[in-house]
DNA sequence: CTGAAAGCGCTTACAG
DNA sequence: CTGAAAGCGCTTACAG
């Protein structure tokens, strides 16, 4: 031992592997680091499984199938021990890769079990339900009374979250009478100008929503930034929910409701399922992590009829 | 080929690495990503490493010199072919691991070059240069008129970035005659909550500073969601310059001067240096990104005498 | 208990 | 041009 610290010997992890079948390492492929919900849970997983001596390859496909195939190909070819994905939209590629390697799987951010799968591979997913996201939303805005709803989401397309928030959303609604048509639903790439352009056309859409869900805070943001521009006043004309409760969101003004993600908690879980899963060799049971709605002042109830006389005034001028 | 894909025969990577001598991975280490700052980086690191079929294996401290050290003997352990730091102030035992093991390192987020070094190792860097960053927010704001000022810093033990600006932003003050005494600039935690507290404890000064530079976007928003709990205008009363250009930067009302650092370019011409020298086997030239002052609404000229007896009362009736 | 040997799955230099 | 052999640096089962 005196001679290794002397030298600075550190052991070679290659040829360790490769004697020991396993190199100590997982594999995740997240949409994007560019939001903080999947930084944050990068940060809760590479924490937990640091401290068990296993090391995170990140990879990020910025909402491309195919780039996430080839990423999940370049991390099986680096032997990861287990691979974690987020969502359960891949590509036909993707799943054959994981069959034919037998790679463990660990599905997160999404209930498998309410989704329809293209191929049936048993992987076990830690998440949220998603669907429940768009329905505490839904709920919250009901019982606020309002009657005319829109919602900004991302692309659905390849998307199991943002089509379940809205699945979620619409379903709710429509069990309490409450219709949501189609081209009340806008679908914008995830950034604060997505948010922006998403309330800009339903400001315009007649009847005009008095309230809006968007599929997560980055959209909620953009649109409440958005209504700061065109004057619209949050919460008096105005009501807004998002998704995630990020940091910023609890900080702003107007103050926006939320339903807030553990995604900290969910890197961690999800590292800790995988370090469980290669110690036992038992793969971790499915569960959904606990999701609460974040009510703040920017829902109220629906404006009056002279406020929304006012709001044709403004349509006007635009 | 046709029995490769049939059987989805993918080569084992530890075996490859072992004969070849290199594992095509390259190691990050960076404080958190709980900033975009450094997800940004990180994303913008992998991308392009990514093109070259080189893995990203990523770890971080939370700024603790300890577990940096720590994180990248676990790296070293992964045999990987080069190693990336942010900044230049690292323990003991990180510059003797990098030593011994003669893991070819490259520094980045700082200017090495004017740097007091503990070991001298002969790391390039590509980064920023911090000074400049701090020289540029006095400038501006010595140029609006304003002669009392503070700073909202992160802590600048172990961390050269943060403390280069404070020495950045206090030079060119004293160079136009202006002090910047110690109890002016106050250390705070990087968060919402640092800037906070951080512009709390400046508005109890007396004088009570006019413009304030924060070290970052992160406390530059934390100081003027306080000031608007505080009820101080920003920009009337109180000018406030940021560092880093965060997306939200620019979508704040009050709006926020900033000094507009490229995280995503400074990634990806990491990783780029990186696979040059690789290829080439000769270290890349040490190099600033260039930065520049973004001017937002923010920074107005100091305030009237009478607005300045207003600030008294305001402060009295704290 | 100690120490030499075999083997992990690749790559590459070399023999045929 | 093809194919068998050696070797990368570990771990582990086994011989002494």
């Amino acid at each position: 031992m005196h001679a290794v610290t002397r030298l600075g010997y550190v052991p070679d992890g290659a040829a360790r592997a490769l004697a020991l079948g396993h190199a100590r390492m997982v594999g995740a492929v997240v949409p994007t680091l560019d939001n903080a919900i999947f930084a944050r849970a990068v940060q809760g997983m590479q924490s937990t499984l640091q401290e068990s001596n296993y090391q995170l390859l990140i990879a990020a496909h910025e909402y491309s199938l195919t780039a996430e195939t080839h990423a999940i190909r370049a991390l099986l070819e680096r032997s990861i021990d287990a691979l974690v994905l987020v969502g359960c939209d891949h590509s036909f590629e993707t799943w054959e890769l994981i069959n034919t390697t037998r790679v463990p799987v660990l599905v997160t951010w999404t209930n498998v079990k309410t989704t329809e799968r293209i191929l049936s591979i048993p992987a076990p997913h830690i998440g949220f339900d998603n669907r429940l996201v768009g329905k505490l939303a839904a709920e919250h805005l009901l019982k606020l009374g309002h009657k005319n709803l829109g919602m900004v989401s991302g692309f659905t397309r390849h998307n199991d979250r943002a089509r379940h928030r809205v699945e979620g959303f619409r379903t709710a609604l429509v069990d309490a009478g409450v219709r949501l048509p189609d081209d009340y639903v806008i679908e914008q790439p995830f950034g604060f100008d997505g948010g922006r352009s998403g309330l800009n056309q339903l400001m315009q859409m007649r009847p005009r929503p008095t309230a809006i869900f968007c599929g997560n805070d980055v959209l909620a943001l953009g649109a409440l930034f958005e209504a700061q521009s065109l004057q619209i006043d949050v919460p008096q004309e105005l009501s807004i929910v998002g998704c995630d409760n990020l940091p910023i969101s609890s900080q702003i003004t107007p103050k926006l409701s939320t339903v807030l993600l553990p995604t900290y908690d969910l890197g961690q879980q999800v590292a800790q399922s995988l370090l469980n899963w290669f110690s036992t060799n038992r793969p971790p049971t499915d569960r959904c992590l606990p999701i609460e709605l974040v009510v703040r002042e920017t829902s109220l109830p629906p404006v009056s009829e002279s406020a929304k006389s006012r709001y044709k005034n403004n349509a006007r001028d635009e």
